[in-house]
DNA sequence: ACGTAATCGAGACGGTACGTCCTGTCTTCCA
DNA sequence: TGGAAGACAGGACGTACCGTCTCGATTACGT
């Protein structure tokens, strides 16, 4: 047999295939939302059949979770020395990625869906809340050893604190640069009364 | 006295009928969800014509919003005498406001479209927000009058700052029991500083 | 005359609105045909009110039925002293009700409700069959005290077949003077072997 | 050779859901006539989505249309070598076809829709009216050939005479056994002055 | 001359069917 | 054997009329 064709016929385009999806999953859905997102649309727009992405995903949450998931910017955690500028760069960092376009509709997707579907929950607490606790965790360890934070403080609280005043300000302060002075007010006063500073 | 009730020909629109909606509505919304929410199963649990239903909402939103707007129980301001008594009440109504079936879907939903419908987020505000806001600024004020706390204190913020933390533990944490201990943690933990019990 | 205007209590029926309301069933059946008329737009033609039509006629059958009955016109007999001249006439005014753009859709809808509604078929064989056959008849009597017919001929038949060939062309061959032309052949043809002029 | 069978991609419409659909529409047609006749109701007859009749047919006078050309039953001509034994067996195979249950409803739709839709006039011509003026054609040129009749009869003519009030009968006289002693007798009418017989 | 009672227009009411759109599954053919 | 194309059953959408029902406002008649 005069085996002309290279390598065996299989799956030559399925990671295009899979890259194709998933953005034109995150395209649809920073246009015209969750609500008004089809699968319909996202094939059409994909080039692809309906029966590729159901062979992928089980369902339109499955899809969007995943496209979400990869699409994720990761946290950076700062290590400036100083207590007040990390906590500064750390927020700095998470409202640039909730305050973009596809962020705000991702944001308020994943909330909306949370109650309905666990798995929505889990990601969300996987890819948000994990790596902030995380990062004010150890901001607050470093600051905890240079002595400028009282040992008893909960990191989690303070980093849940600010998470909700976050969340609550996209959905309902359209303006981005009131929310973030907002942030820093807060703060101040989740910082005063815990912080060695004052002695 | 002249008499200028305004009366348009033809048979009025019947008041039953628009609660029947509205009331068909909230269940609903309390068993299925938003999502699952399809005004063809509203006309059948109301007893009433999809075109009723039409003839006075233009969209499935307008009439949740107005009936999440006609439904919502009111916060009742409680006056013990003791800033903490009447904080823990008040966050033990808004608690049960927002924990109940119809409430953690409600918040879900409003959440969700906040950031697509201008109206829902007015709606929110309206009903959540500024009820809650007026609440503690006048415990913060009578607390203050009677030196239980310094003047300079910001209730917003603080109210902001638990509104925030119960949105996000209703979503991503369904215990509500957790939910309680944690709120009543993260008020300690917010009014240690400012009270002057201390003293 | 003792018998005085026997009279309900109450306002009387309109008979303006009566003719308004028949008018523009008319109107709407020849524009638009059975199929697309509604009784709301019977009703907005006339100026009137749904229940103002309702409370005439108990469906939409009976009203278009009641609009036909009154707008039909005469058939006129006519006494030329010939059997050929008479048929021709009869033939002649026959022809000029039924191919009319209203009479093509009246002929067309009876014939449709005939073997759904019976109240159909009454009016028909009422409105359209007696008065033909009526005819007929009495042209043949005349003809037969003449001479120019044999006595046994059956007039209600030969009336039947021309009825019959008359709405299978009036449906299936659109053109009127096709139609006329068939129409005087089928008659020589039906007379050639009863009349007595060959003798 | 080179195959040339144009298929299109995709998945080819399904040739049993074809029949399931013209079954249904010629069962509710006659049991319900072409008035009550619903797309949505044969689709459940059907076991079909509204979808896949929509995707066919693109109005519901095309699809009955469609139903009725598929399913009309062909005419037998028979050849026994008498004149009025043929016709007789013509008539009784018109008459059992035109006066069953579907056969009434048919007739009655395809009149009705004649004068609005060019298209159904087409099918009427086509399946009625062609076989049997082919049918009275070759049963009356056999009976010339035979000198039982003479050769100047208009076969056509007589044949649409008979169909003309067959219809007429149909529509408006619901009695089978009158109408077959009528259209008898009708015959008899035609051929007294045509048959040699009287010879 | 005035109340009684049925009329009028207008339009809301519970329904049915419409034709469209999308879901998630399935078939068929092509590379 | 994976993938595009698209047919499939099902179900909700928002619209159009159906025939019935309330409204307030007009008429005529019979006291």
């Amino acid at each position: 047999m005069s085996q002309t064709t290279k390598s065996s016929p299989g799956r030559p385009r399925s990671t295009e295939v899979n890259q194709a999806i998933l953005q034109a999953t995150l395209d649809l859905l920073a246009e015209v939302g969750y609500q008004g997102l089809s699968i319909e649309a996202i094939a059409a727009r994909a080039g692809v059949g309906k029966t590729t992405i159901y062979r992928r995903y089980h369902a339109k949450e499955e899809l969007i979770a995943e496209a979400i998931d990869r699409n994720r910017p990761q946290l950076v955690i700062p290590d400036t020395g100083s207590l007040w500028a990390d906590l500064e760069e750390v927020h700095k960092q998470a409202a640039e990625i909730d305050l973009s376009p596809l962020g705000r509709q991702t944001i308020a997707m994943i909330i909306s869906l949370a109650s309905t579907i666990p798995q929505f929950a889990e990601i969300y607490w996987k890819k948000y809340v994990i790596p902030r606790r995380k990062a004010a965790s150890v901001i607050f360890e470093r600051a905890k050893a240079r002595g400028e934070l009282s040992p008893e403080v909960d990191a989690d609280l303070i980093c849940d604190l600010m998470t909700g005043l976050l969340f609550k300000s996209i959905l309902f302060q359209p303006e981005t640069e009131q929310i973030e002075s907002y942030m820093r007010r807060a703060l101040d006063f989740l910082l005063q009364g815990v912080t060695s500073n004052s002695l």
